[in-house]
Parts: C-alpha cells; sequence; structure tokens
RNA sequence: GGGCGGGUAGCUCAGUUGGAAGAGCAAUUGGUUUACACCCAAUAGGUCACAGGUUCGAGCCCUGUUCCGCCCA
C-alpha cells in the first residue's frame, strides 16, 4: 500500500512547475492584474518561521487569485540590509583578525558582495522549497542597477522639490555600529539607575563662588562635561499652579482607581505651593542672567529662564547639555548656548573633556566622574533612579545623541497624503486595529535621517566642493555648477536600507523607467507583511509611492502577527529558540538541532551557563529531534494560525496534526478511488445516476466553495482552510466513502461502482483545486492522476466557484436524517455494551409520512458496516424491550433482549433525558416570554419553537421508554 | 504618561452585524478479514478573567477592576 511521504515529490513538482514557466505572469494581458511583491528578505542569512508565514500567506493568495482567472505576479526579491549585513561580514572578517578599514571600501564591498550571493541563493532556495510561486524571472536585489538607478532619482528629485536636507543637528549615535540611526531604529528600555544631586556653585561677578549652590540633578553624570548652562523656570509659582488645575480635571474626570495617583500628584504640588520649597523656587528663577561654575572643568556657564525646567520635578533646575540631549538641545536653540560634542565616533570621550577622562567609554566616564565629584565636593547626595536608556536596535549598544551633519527626509508633505489615502480608503489596512496606530505615528511624524555612514548601501548621490557648495547628481558631476570648481568630493556615506525599501513596489517593476510591468501591477494588489515593520516599511511605501507614482502602492495592506515559540517568546537567534522552517519540513536529529541552535547564539557576551540551559531547553522540548513533516502541512498550520491578532504561537503537535490530514487525503485516494478506479472508463456527472449520498457529497462541496472563497476575499485564511478541512476529513472521507463502499466493491453491479467512482473524482477534483492554494504538493501530485489531467497542472487550472458548484438543500436534508439515524445507532452501541460483533435488528416507529418515506428509501445506508445493523423492520407498537433513540420524525428502537443488561440502557436515556429537560426548561422560558416573542426576530422565534418541539418530543419519548422499562423490569 | 491587543475545555487557539459555547492535540471507553493506528466509533471536559450596566436575550456592546503582552513618548 502505497504511504504519504512529502519529501518524496515535493521537490521535484516544484521543479516541474518553475520549469513549466506556470509562475510567470504577463506584462500585458486580457485577465485582470493582481500582484504582490515580496517583502524583501535580508541577505544576511537564513529564512526563519516568520518568513516561512509571510511567504505561506502571500502563496496562498497569489495561486488562489491566478487560479481564479487574475494576471497573478509575486515578484521575489531581497534586501541589501546595509547594518545589518555590513556586521555579519566584518564579523565574519574579524576571524581572521581583519577590519573593514584594513582591507579598504572597494574590498570590502566585495566581499559582502560574496556573501550576498551564497545567503541570497540560500535564501531563495528555502522560498522554493516551500512552495512559493514566485515568478522569478523577476527578481529583484535592492542594489541592483536597476533599483539603485531608482534611489538615485528619487534622491534628486526629493531635493530638487525641497524635500530633502541636510542639517547639522543632534541624531542617534550606535558607537558599535559608528552611524547615525533614525528614531525607529532606536528601542528604549527602562533602566535600573541612579539619580545624582551636584552642585553646581554659584559664581559672583568676578567668576568667584559666592558660597551658594544650585543642586541639578541628573542621571547621566558624565555629560556634565558637555553643559553649556543650567536651566531654571522663569515662574515657578504660575507653573505649579498650571500644573495643579490640571491635575484637577483629571481627578473629577477619572476613575477611583486612577484618581489616587492624580491626587497624590495634586497633593504633592500643593505642598510645595504651600511651603518655603516654593520661595526656594522664586530664588532660583531671580538666579537666571546669573553664571555657575561648572563642576571638574571648572568652566563658567550661564543660568537661563527656560520652561523646560520643571519646578514639579527633581530640584527645580537642570543642567543643558545641548550636545547630548534632545530636549536640551532644544533649550540650547532658545537660548543661543553653544554646543559641546564630548564624544569620539568610538562612543569614547574626545578633546573637549579634561584629559583626565579622555578615551573613557561612557561607563568608565560616569564611574569615575561620580568618584571625584564626590572627592571634590560636588556631590549632596546618590538616589537610585530609573530611567529610559536608547539601544540600537541590531546590536543593542547604547546609543548616544549626538550632534551630526546628515541627510533628512522633510516628511509632513509626504505623509499627509499617505493619511488621506488610508482615510478615503484608497488603501485598506487589515486588520483595521492598526489604522490608529497607523494615523497616529503618520500625524506625529518626524523628519527621516537617511544617511549611514556604513560602506554596504546605495552611496549617497552628492558632491562637495572646496567651496562649499553642495552638487545632487544623477551623474558623476564634472564641475561644480556654482563655482565651477573641479574639485568635487562625494558624500562617503550611504543611505538607510529603508530608503529604498520603501520604492520596492514601482522600482522592482521598471522605474523610473515606463514599463508595461509597471503599468499592469501599479497599484500592487495586496503588501502582505508583519505588523512589526509598519512604520519602517510600509508607512515609507505608501508616502514615495504617492508621492512618485502619484497612486497608492498598494490597495491593501494585510498584516499578519509575529511567530513566537511555544511559550510566547519572540523566536530569536539570541535567545535559541528559533526553529527553522526546513528542520520541520526535513525534519532533524537532535544533535544536528543542538549544534544549529549553539551556532546561531552570538559568539561574544554569552555566559556558558545561559548556553547551557537554552541548549537543555531544547532536549527537553525535542528530546527526539524534530520529525519530518513536509511543507504542505506547515503551510496549512500557518494558514490556520494566520488568523490571530497579534501572536503565533507555533506548536509543532498542531504540524503534525495537519500532516495527519494530508495523510488522510493520500489514503483516501489511493486506497479508495484509486484503487477501485483501476482500468475503469470513467463517466462525466451528466451521465452518472446520481444517488442521495452523491448529490449530498456534490452539494457539501458546493457550500465548502461558496465559504472558502468568501473567506478568502475577506482575509480570513484560517476560515477558508478551516472549511476545506472540514469537508474533506468530516464530510468526504467519515461519510460519503463510507455511504458508497457498497458500491465499490461491487456488491450493486458495474455501473454502480462507475457511477460512484465518477462522483468520487469529480469531488475530489473540486477538493483538490480548493486545497491547492494551501498545500499545492499533495494535490497536484494526486490530482495528475485523475482521469485527463497527465498533461495539465492544477496550479494553472481554474478555482471553483459558486456557478459550477450548485448547492441542493433537499438533498442535504434528506441525508441529515440518515445521519442522525446512525448517529443513534452508533451513540447505543457505543454507551450499551452491546458485544462489538453482535449483529443488530433496528425497529422503527414513523411519526411523520414525509420523513418514513425519506428512511424507507434510503434505510440500506444505515445498514452494514456504518452501524452493523443487519436489517429493519417497521412497527407501530413500541417493543417493550429495546434501547430507544429519540430521532426527528420517529423513534430507533435496538432490541436489547438477551445482549445486555438494562441498566445501562436505563443510565444512558436518564442522562439523555436531564439534557432534554434542561434545554427544554430553558426555551420554555423563552416562549413564555412575552418580550421574547415580541422583540426577537422571527427567524428566532421560528427556530425556538421548532427547538421547543423537539425537546418537547424527545422528553416525552424518553419518559415513556424508561416508565416502560421499569415497569418490566419490576414484572420480572 | 498615551495607545493597542489578549485572558474561552488540561494544552494551542477559533468564535464575522448580540439569538442553543467550537476545532486540533491531550484524556477515557471500545474497535483492525480489504483507504488510513498519521486510523475509526463513542464519551467526558467550560461561572467564556472579575464586577456592574444596556437588552426579551451578552463570550460578543458599554463602564469599571485585575492580570499578561506589545507599541509610542
Amino acid at each position: 500500500m502505497s504511504e504519504y511521504n512529502p519529501l518524496d515529490f515535493e521537490e521535484e513538482i516544484y521543479k516541474w512547475w518553475e520549469e513549466s514557466g506556470f509562475f510567470k505572469a504577463e506584462d500585458n494581458s486580457e485577465k485582470p492584474p493582481y500582484c504582490i511583491v515580496i517583502p524583501p528578505p535580508n541577505v544576511t542569512g537564513a529564512l526563519h518561521m516568520g518568513h516561512a508565514l509571510t511567504n505561506t500567506i502571500q502563496d496562498i493568495l497569489i495561486r488562489w487569485k491566478r487560479m481564479s482567472g487574475y494576471n497573478a505576479l509575486w515578484l521575489p526579491g531581497t534586501d541589501h540590509a546595509g547594518i545589518a549585513t555590513q556586521a555579519v561580514v566584518e564579523r565574519n572578517l574579524r576571524r581572521s583578525g581583519l577590519s573593514r578599514h584594513d582591507i579598504g571600501r572597494d574590498k570590502f564591498i566585495e566581499k559582502v558582495w560574496e556573501w550576498k550571493e551564497q545567503y541570497g541563493a540560500r535564501i531563495t532556495g528555502q522560498l522554493r522549497r516551500l512552495g512559493s510561486s514566485l515568478d522569478w524571472e523577476r527578481e529583484r536585489f535592492t542594489m541592483d542597477e536597476g533599483l539603485s538607478n531608482a534611489v538615485v532619482e528619487v534622491f534628486v528629485r526629493l531635493y530638487d522639490d525641497g524635500l530633502l536636507y541636510r542639517d547639522n543637528r543632534l541624531i542617534n549615535w550606535c558607537p558599535s555600529c559608528r552611524t547615525a540611526l533614525s528614531n525607529l531604529e532606536v528601542e528604549h528600555e527602562s533602566h535600573e539607575g541612579n539619580f545624582w544631586h551636584l552642585k553646581y556653585f554659584i559664581l559672583d561677578e568676578h567668576g568667584k563662588r559666592t558660597g551658594d549652590f544650585i543642586e541639578i540633578a541628573t542621571t547621566r553624570p558624565e555629560t556634565l562635561l558637555g553643559d553649556t548652562a543650567v536651566a531654571v523656570h522663569p515662574e515657578p509659582e504660575k507653573e505649579l499652579k498650571r500644573l495643579a488645575a490640571g491635575l484637577k480635571t483629571k481627578i473629577n474626570e477619572s476613575s477611583d482607581s486612577v484618581r489616587e495617583e492624580f491626587q497624590k500628584e495634586y497633593d504633592r504640588i500643593q505642598s510645595i505651593l504651600g511651603s518655603s520649597e516654593l520661595e526656594r523656587l522664586k530664588k532660583l528663577a531671580s538666579l537666571a542672567g546669573s553664571f555657575v561654575e561648572l563642576p571638574l572643568k571648572g568652566t563658567r556657564i550661564p543660568v537661563v529662564a527656560d520652561i523646560h525646567a520643571d519646578p514639579s520635578f527633581g530640584t527645580g533646575a537642570v543642567k543643558i547639555t545641548p550636545g547630548h540631549d534632545f530636549n536640551d538641545f532644544e533649550v540650547g536653540k532658545r537660548n543661543d548656548l553653544p554646543v559641546v560634542n564630548i564624544l569620539n565616533d568610538d562612543g569614547t570621550l574626545n578633546d573637549e573633556v579634561p584629559e583626565r577622562y579622555r578615551n573613557l567609554t561612557v561607563a568608565e566616564a560616569r564611574k569615575l566622574i561620580s568618584e571625584d565629584l564626590e572627592n571634590g565636593n560636588f556631590l549632596v547626595k546618590v538616589e537610585p533612579h530609573d530611567h529610559e536608556v536608547g539601544h540600537c536596535s541590531r546590536c543593542d549598544t547604547v546609543v548616544e545623541p549626538v550632534l551630526s551633519l546628515q541627510w533628512y527626509v522633510k516628511t509632513k508633505p509626504l505623509a499627509e497624503k499617505a493619511i488621506r489615502a488610508v482615510k478615503e480608503g484608497e488603501t485598506t489596512i487589515i486588520p483595521p486595529m492598526w489604522n490608529k496606530v497607523y494615523d497616529h505615528w503618520m500625524e506625529n511624524i518626524e523628519d527621516w535621517c537617511v544617511s549611514r555612514q556604513l560602506w554596504w548601501g546605495h552611496q549617497i548621490p552628492a558632491w562637495y566642493c572646496e567651496n562649499g557648495h553642495t552638487v545632487v547628481s544623477r551623474e558623476t558631476p564634472v564641475c561644480c555648477p556654482h563655482c565651477q570648481s573641479n574639485s568635487l568630493t562625494r558624500d562617503e556615506d550611504v543611505l538607510d536600507t529603508w530608503f529604498s525599501s520603501a520604492l520596492w513596489p514601482f522600482s522592482t517593476l521598471g522605474w523610473p523607467g515606463d514599463t508595461d510591468a509597471l503599468r499592469t501591477f501599479y497599484p500592487n494588489a495586496v503588501m502582505e507583511t508583519g505588523f512589526d515593520i509598519l512604520f519602517f516599511w510600509v508607512a515609507r511605501m505608501m508616502m514615495m509611492g504617492i508621492y512618485f507614482m502619484d497612486e497608492v502602492p498598494f490597495k491593501t495592506v494585510f498584516l499578519h502577527a509575529m511567530v513566537r515559540d511555544a511559550d510566547g517568546k519572540k523566536m530569536s537567534k539570541s535567545l535559541g529558540n528559533t526553529i527553522d522552517p526546513l528542520d520541520v519540513i526535513y525534519g532533524i536529529s537532535l544533535a544536528d538541532l543542538l549544534e544549529k541552535i549553539e551556532k546561531g547564539l552570538p559568539p561574544e557576551s554569552e555566559k556558558e551557563e545561559r548556553r547551557k540551559k537554552i541548549l537543555n531547553g531544547i532536549r527537553k522540548k525535542y528530546p527526539d529531534g524534530i520529525e519530518a513533516h513536509g511543507a504542505d502541512p506547515l503551510r496549512f498550520t500557518l494558514a490556520v494560525m494566520a488568523a490571530q491578532g497579534r501572536d503565533v504561537k507555533l506548536d509543532l503537535a498542531r504540524v503534525s496534526g495537519y500532516r495527519a490530514f494530508s495523510n488522510k487525503i493520500w489514503q483516501a485516494f489511493h486506497g479508495v478511488y484509486l484503487r477501485n478506479a483501476q482500468g475503469l472508463e470513467l463517466k462525466s456527472l451528466d451521465d452518472v445516476d446520481l444517488q442521495l449520498p452523491d448529490k449530498w457529497i456534490l452539494s457539501r462541496l458546493g457550500r465548502t466553495v461558496r465559504q472558502l472563497n468568501s473567506s478568502m476575499e475577506e482575509f480570513r485564511l484560517n476560515d477558508a482552510a478551516d472549511s476545506i478541512y472540514r469537508f474533506i476529513w468530516h464530510e468526504l472521507c467519515d461519510w460519503y466513502l463510507e455511504f458508497i463502499k457498497s458500491d465499490l466493491y461491487g456488491n450493486n453491479g458495474e455501473n454502480a461502482k462507475i457511477d460512484r467512482l465518477s462522483v468520487l473524482a469529480y469531488v475530489f477534483d473540486g477538493a483538490f483545486k480548493l486545497l491547492h492554494p494551501f498545500m499545492p504538493f499533495i494535490t497536484e501530485k494526486l490530482w495528475q492522476t485523475l482521469p485527463g489531467n497527465q498533461h495539465s497542472a492544477l496550479m494553472i487550472s481554474s478555482f471553483p466557484n459558486e456557478k459550477n458548484y450548485p448547492v441542493d438543500e433537499k438533498s442535504e436534508k434528506k441525508l441529515e436524517y440518515i445521519k442522525e439515524l446512525i448517529n443513534g445507532i452508533r451513540t447505543v452501541r457505543g454507551e450499551v455494551s452491546i458485544p462489538v460483533k453482535s449483529e443488530i435488528t433496528l425497529s422503527l416507529k414513523f411519526d411523520n409520512p414525509e420523513y418514513a418515506e425519506i428512511i424507507r428509501e434510503n434505510i440500506s445506508l444505515a445498514l452494514g458496516h456504518l452501524t452493523r445493523a443487519v436489517s429493519w423492520n417497521e412497527v407501530t407498537k413500541r417493543p417493550s424491550k429495546g434501547a430507544m433513540v429519540p430521532l426527528s420524525g420517529g423513534e430507533l428502537f435496538i432490541p436489547l433482549e438477551g445482549l445486555v443488561d438494562f441498566e445501562d440502557e436505563i443510565k444512558r436515556l436518564e442522562k439523555s433525558l436531564l439534557k432534554a429537560e434542561k434545554d427544554l426548561k430553558s426555551i420554555t422560558a423563552k416562549i413564555n416570554n412575552k418580550a421574547f416573542m415580541q422583540n426577537a426576530p422571527v427567524h428566532v422565534v421560528e427556530e425556538n419553537e421548532r427547538r421547543y418541539q423537539e425537546n418537547n418530543d424527545k422528553v416525552l419519548k424518553i419518559t415513556r421508554t424508561l416508565e416502560n422499562f421499569k415497569s418490566f423490569l419490576s414484572e420480572e
């Protein structure tokens, strides 16, 4: 007997699809276009489960649309990922003891390209293995010539349009990556730290200490070396009263629990207002215009009045470090303060600070300075204080705000249009909860710092001449257009990776060229990606797309959740909890898995203990490694999980469950269909003498077609997957195949056999088509062996629609009666200990003639292997000694005498009665409720009346039977 | 501080205008002479986090409480 082994055929099928050109879309086509551009994976490494999720979803959408008659393009590609890729190549280089500076820019870039070739190929291999029906001939890379041209074009045009400028301001600097970062690339976390309370001695007009000092609290004492002022609030009393008034309204508006906190704060401020503290603050305010001594450095800095100083917080006075604090930078601008940069590129202190502190890291400097402050009598006290610290999202190093000359995109004008596009529905975000997040970010958008001090990326097309002029140009300029100088140097920096990704929906289609592909496929139909890059990427594509194409980049943004491990933790290499999709597909031994995980752990800063803990966790979770599952089951699992709002906790037990589903399909197809259809000429459906089960399964298929298509339209992939799963397993396999077995075995003649097989082939055809987007491999494999399909492909056949798959309610209802009967028999057999092999006889008593007719005509379906009932008869009187099952239109009796003890049946009936009575009670209450009868919609009232009848009937029938039993038991 | 999401069966999660609480896995019982033990049949298991409210009717809507997670500042 043939076995389901996905590894035997999946790769081969993919190869055949690709070689046959089935993935290709047409630049010009009569068919409606449908385009998804892949969120380009980074070329840094291998794909993880998150990629498997996103690509599975996209492939499902694309395959569904392609089969539904669309000119479907799924465009593949990869991203150069500036910082990330440069970092891994540098790390690699360091193993041979070299830095990128040792080998130089050109040589280094060469190395990165080598890396890109290697890992890019690995990634595309993984995408193929998942079954992704990408149009490979259109594959793009963000640093391809064409896409690089697009980047230059965009840069030049934004510059010419005044939306791109260079400015000297504070940026987030990563001392480890040694580059500027955009706000989005900085992650804030709370750190336990200290509040150092320092003395800034007040100076008289001669520059001598008056003896008095201003107390200043700071979390970063080392920055005082860059202080250029101390700020105090000009009107502390007014400000405090304003704060108090604000709190008062909050107290009145808020709920009990929060009110308490506001009240506390309010009381605190009131107590300041009513104490000598206010006098102190007023005196502080009066110091504006005087000077204080900067501790350790000994220089003289002014006291300025600025509203940034909060009289209700800390000491009411604040040190101003315009060179290393975003707020202070603004204060500095308002008060014309000098900006002092005290840091080198690597984050150590530079020559602006006293010699003693030079070349120390920030952490080292903080330690030494706090000691010196104490020794120099500048320290009042140190108290613990948590504060927010920015970290580089790439390397987790603490970022430092540093003054630097960088390029910025002026985003406000771009964002306005992007906001409007979503508001007006030109682009729809799914799920809609992200609308608010999108709006909020767009409305508060800040200018985008796009220059990066890296080598790997698109070099900025700007040149600077010896006279300080800037030239932004598509080609290398010969001389400066302003002063004709020939001495031009190109900006060394490259652009933020997201700058080129922002162009992806049109740059990949040939822009800035005017191509057929662009005209056909822009705007794209769907952008499917993770919600975590809504700002990084989606928002920026919206802005750039609208600006340069005058149309939104995509009609729908479909955001999926994050894949997490079984404990809900985000998968990351450093946690050692990533699962490689390929390992789920092919399986992996424990030893290999451990080796792989260990390799992925960051080499530096890993403690042995932690490493052991992670590896032991793996041993515990996967004691036997991971079994092979194949791509189809993995895809199906991801599709079913795609519904979840935010987290997808991947549980391999689910994948196994859906592998069982694949096996089920395989077995049903080979064992039931193929095995019996061998050598037979099947009919078309029109020529078949359709029996009730045939009509039923065809109708159920019709329902599935409707459900699946409408779920897909609404991006409810989980519902779509679920509907075809139920159809195949619980309708086709559980019922239809069982109903037709007798015919298939030839018990009812050759014609009946051929008829049933013909219907079966038709149903399999429809089911395979519906399932294909989710499980492309097994469906293609099996579909090929259906009659007439040997030279065509399922993946380019046409998707079922409701016109071709009608619903037949009458037949459905009839068969439901038969199922009810069979279920009744099975329940009795299961609960009352009837010996397994004993053959039973059914007695049926009918309440209504229509029902009786249906059962009489189809009773053979309920006899035989489904129930082990061998015969039946119609009765008008209730047999006294039998199990009883109430039916919709009658009663079923199964004689038990000689088979079992009646106690079992009595118990069973009593339990059943209890439930029926409970239901009846609640329904009765409803029916008797006038308000319900008046207000509820008609169909609900009718439904409840029907249920009332049904339960009433049930209760009656069971009660009668129980009485019967008891009376004859007492007679014995 | 502002915002968002979640709390449903032992576990992982569905539940689409409010109208008898669901799936998969796990569990219990029984089953294999012809598709499938990656199986079949039957069964058990839930105060839908908590407290109020709206409604004839609430897992779903409103208010509050609480716990968990995320985003922004």
